[in-house]
RNA sequence: CGGGUUGUGGCGCAGUUUGGUAGCGCACUACGCUGGGGGUGUAGUGGCCGCUGGUUCAAAUCCAGUCAACCCGACCA
C-alpha cells in the first residue's frame, strides 16, 4: 500500500478525551475514532489489526475441533424471558420494539440463543461432545464506558459454547478450551496470568479468566508470589495471621471519644495502629439490616458477603445517616456490636471473632468501647471470610506471599452445568433412550479489547509497537526524499519485490519532510522498517525494527531478505 | 445511578471573572524555498461559541433548563 493513498489520518497532540494510553494511540495513530460513549470504528489499520487478532483466535478455535457459527444479535425477548435474564440484565441489556411492538434485545451474550438452537437440532448423544463459537459484535449497555476500546458498549467477542452429556464431559470441555485459550495468548505475545474467577451473573460454579497484565488496568488479581495460586480480587480467599490472638480478655471500658468517627481518626486519637481496631458496618438488603464486623485495617469484600447472604451484589446497600439511628438504635461512626436492635443481623469476619481487645464503636455517641471481645454467648454469624485479600497475605494454598497486580481480562471461560439447559429445557437422549440435559459452559474471548491490551503491553514514547504478527502492515519502505529520483527507484523497486514475496508492506512515498516520516512511522508501529536515504546510489539502505530502532546500513537484497525470513517465521 | 470536570473551525486551546466586531497553534488549499526527526515564507479556506428558553439596546460571556463527553466510585470480554 502506498501511503500517499493510505487512509491514516494521525494526529499529533493527545486527543483530550482520551486517558488510557491505548486509546490515546489508537487515536492518534489513525486507527480508531470514538462515535459515541463505547462505541469505536475502524479505520484501515486499526481494521486491519482486529482483523488479524481475529484470524488468530479463529485458527486456535479450529485447531481444537470447534466449529464456527453464526448467530443473529438481534434476539426476541421470549428467550430472555425464559432464563429470567430479560430481567436480571436489567439496563445493561440494549432494548427496542419491531414495527409491531415486540420486544428484541441486541445479544450482550448468546446462552440462550445457543441453547435453543441445539436444543432444536440436536437430539442424540452420539453427537455429542460439541463445542461451537462464534465472532461477533456484542452490545452492553455498560454503566459506564471508559478506557477507550478496553470496556465498550459495543465490542467484537468470540464466544464459545460446550455442549456435553454430562460433568465429566463439561470438564474434559472446559480443559479443551483453556488450552486453546493458552494457545492463543501465547501467540499473541501476552503477558498474562490465569485466575479463578467469579462466575457472576452467568451463574454457576466454576470460572477462571485470563489477565493481560498491565499497570493500572481494571482488573486486579492476588497471586501467590511462591505457587501458581492466583484469583480474582473479587474471590480472592483472605488469610493473615495478623491480629492480636492473646486468651487474656481484659474488661471492656467505655471511653470518650469526642467527633472521633473514622479508622483514621481513632488511629490517631489513641495511637494505636489500625489492626487494633475493629470496623462495623450497616447494610440493607431485601429488607433486612445488617452488622458487618471487620479489622479497622481491611476492606470488605462485596462479593464474599453477596454470596454469603445470597443476595445479589446490587441489591446491598450501605445504610446512610438518616437510616442508622432508626434502623439499628446507633450512631454514625460509633456503630459497635453490642446494644443493637434485635432485628439487625449481626456478621462478624473470623478474624474478628478470634481479636483480643479491640476498640470498637459503643453505639452511644462520641464513644468507644475499649478491651472489647467477641464473647461465646454474643448472638451472632461468624463467616470465615469477608475481606480482600492485600498484598502481605498468606497464601491459601501454599502459605506463601500474596501479591496484588493489575490487568485486562481477555478472556473467559465459564462452566454452568445445565442451568441453561434445564431452563430452556434442551435435552437429547442418552444410550438408554432417556431425555437429559446438556451440561454446558461458555467460554469468551475479547477480540477489540485485545487490541488496546496489545496496545498496553507494546508501546513506548514514540508510539505502538505491533508484534509481528498482529501489525497492520508487517514492513514499510519510507523514501526519506521524494524529489531524488534514485532514492525514489530503489524504494519502488524494494516495495515491489517485498510485496512480489508476499510481504504486506507499506510504502511511504508521501512528499513529507523526513521528520514527519519517522514520526508516523514509529507512531504506527510497524515493526520491520527500511528508510532509503543517503546511500541509495549505493544500494545500501537503513534497516531497523520498531522494538529494538537500532539502524543497521546493509544492502538492500540483506534487508529484503531479512524481512522475508522474519515474516516467514511468523507463527 | 452518585460525585467531579468539560463543551468555542477537523485536532489542541485562549476568550466568560467585568456583556459590545470570535482569536491562537496544528491541520487543510495555492505558490515558493527547504529536504535525515513533526522546517519555512506569502496568500487563503473553514466556526449559529453543545442545544433550548430567558434577561438585555446588545449574550460565547449573565440566568434557568437540557443534552453530550471524560474522570473517580459496587462483578463486566
Amino acid at each position: 500500500m502506498r501511503m500517499s493513498h493510505l487512509y491514516m489520518p494521525t494526529i499529533k497532540e493527545d486527543p483530550a478525551d482520551a486517558d488510557v494510553v491505548s486509546n490515546k494511540l489508537l487515536i492518534r495513530a489513525g486507527m480508531v475514532r470514538q462515535l459515541v460513549s463505547g462505541v469505536y470504528s475502524y479505520m484501515p489499520l486499526g481494521n486491519r489489526v482486529l482483523k488479524k487478532v481475529e484470524k488468530i483466535v479463529r485458527e486456535e478455535q479450529d485447531a481444537a475441533g470447534f466449529q464456527e457459527v453464526l448467530m443473529s444479535a438481534l434476539q426476541p425477548r421470549e428467550l430472555w424471558d425464559k432464563t429470567g435474564r430479560w430481567a436480571d440484565f436489567g439496563p445493561e441489556m440494549f432494548k427496542l420494539e419491531d414495527r409491531k411492538g415486540r420486544e428484541f434485545c441486541l445479544g450482550p451474550t448468546h446462552e440462550e440463543y445457543f441453547t435453543d438452537f441445539v436444543k432444536n437440532e440436536l437430539n442424540s448423544y452420539k453427537q455429542l461432545p460439541l463445542i461451537i463459537y462464534q465472532i461477533q459484535s456484542k452490545y452492553r449497555d455498560e454503566r459506564r464506558p471508559r478506557a477507550g476500546l478496553i470496556r465498550c458498549r459495543e465490542f467484537l467477542m468470540k464466544d464459545a459454547y460446550n455442549f456435553d452429556i454430562d460433568e465429566e464431559g463439561m470438564v474434559k470441555s472446559y480443559e479443551k478450551v483453556w488450552e486453546s485459550y493458552e494457545k492463543t495468548f501465547d501467540r499473541l505475545g501476552f503477558d498474562y496470568r490465569i485466575v479463578r474467577g467469579d462466575s457472576g451473573n452467568m451463574g454457576g460454579n466454576v470460572s477462571h479468566e485470563f489477565i493481560a497484565i498491565t499497570s493500572g488496568g481494571e482488573a486486579q488479581i492476588a497471586y501467590c508470589k511462591d505457587c501458581d495460586y492466583s484469583a480474582t480480587d473479587e474471590i480472592a480467599e483472605c488469610v493473615t495471621k495478623n491480629y492480636d490472638e492473646s486468651d487474656e480478655m481484659l474488661t471492656p471500658e467505655k471511653v470518650h471519644t469526642p467527633d472521633v468517627k473514622t479508622i483514621d481518626q481513632l488511629n490517631e486519637y489513641f495511637n494505636l495502629p489500625r489492626k487494633k481496631f475493629v470496623k462495623t458496618l450497616l447494610f440493607k438488603a431485601e429488607g433486612e439490616v445488617f452488622a458487618v464486623m471487620l479489622p479497622g485495617d481491611r476492606d470488605l469484600n462485596i462479593t464474599k458477603l453477596s454470596k454469603y447472604l445470597e443476595v445479589h451484589p446490587d441489591r446491598i446497600e450501605m445504610l446512610v445517616e438518616g437510616e442508622i439511628n432508626d434502623l439499628t438504635g446507633s450512631h454514625l461512626g460509633f456503630v459497635g456490636p453490642f446494644g443493637l436492635k434485635d432485628s439487625v443481623r449481626l456478621i462478624i469476619d473470623s478474624r474478628v471473632k478470634k481479636m483480643k481487645n479491640f476498640i470498637v464503636g459503643a453505639n452511644e455517641i462520641d464513644y468507644h468501647l475499649k478491651n472489647a471481645n467477641i464473647q461465646e454467648d454474643l448472638e451472632c454469624e461468624i463467616v470465615k471470610d469477608l475481606l480482600n485479600a492485600k498484598v502481605g497475605d498468606e497464601c491459601p494454598e501454599c502459605g506463601g506471599t500474596i501479591d496484588i497486580q493489575t490487568g485486562i481480562e481477555v478472556g473467559n471461560i465459564f462452566q454452568f452445568g445445565t442451568k441453561y439447559s434445564k431452563a430452556l429445557d434442551a435435552t437429547f437422549l442418552d444410550k438408554n433412550g432417556v431425555a437429559q440435559h446438556f451440561w454446558m459452559g461458555s467460554h469468551g474471548i475479547g477480540v477489540s479489547r485485545i487490541v488496546a491490551a496489545l496496545v498496553e503491553q507494546n508501546h513506548d514514547d514514540y508510539g505502538i509497537i505491533w508484534p509481528l504478527n498482529v501489525a497492520p502492515y508487517q514492513a514499510i519502505v519510507s523514501i526519506l526524499n521524494t524529489k531524488d529520483e534514485e532514492r525514489v527507484a530503489l524504494g519502488e523497486k524494494i516495495y515491489e519485490d517485498l510485496k512480489a514475496k508476499g510481504v504486506e508492506v507499506l510504502l511511504d512515498d508521501r512528499n513529507e519532510r523526513a521528520g514527519v516520516k519517522f514520526n508516523d512511522m514509529d507512531l504506527i508501529g510497524i515493526p520491520l522498517r527500511v528508510v532509503v536515504g543517503r546511500k541509495a546510489s549505493e544500494g545500501i539502505i537503513e534497516y531497523s525494527t520498531r522494538d529494538e530502532m537500532d539502524k543497521a546500513e546493509i544492502s538492500t537484497e540483506d534487508a529484503i531478505d531479512r524481512i522475508v525470513t522474519a515474516v516467514e517465521n511468523i507463527k
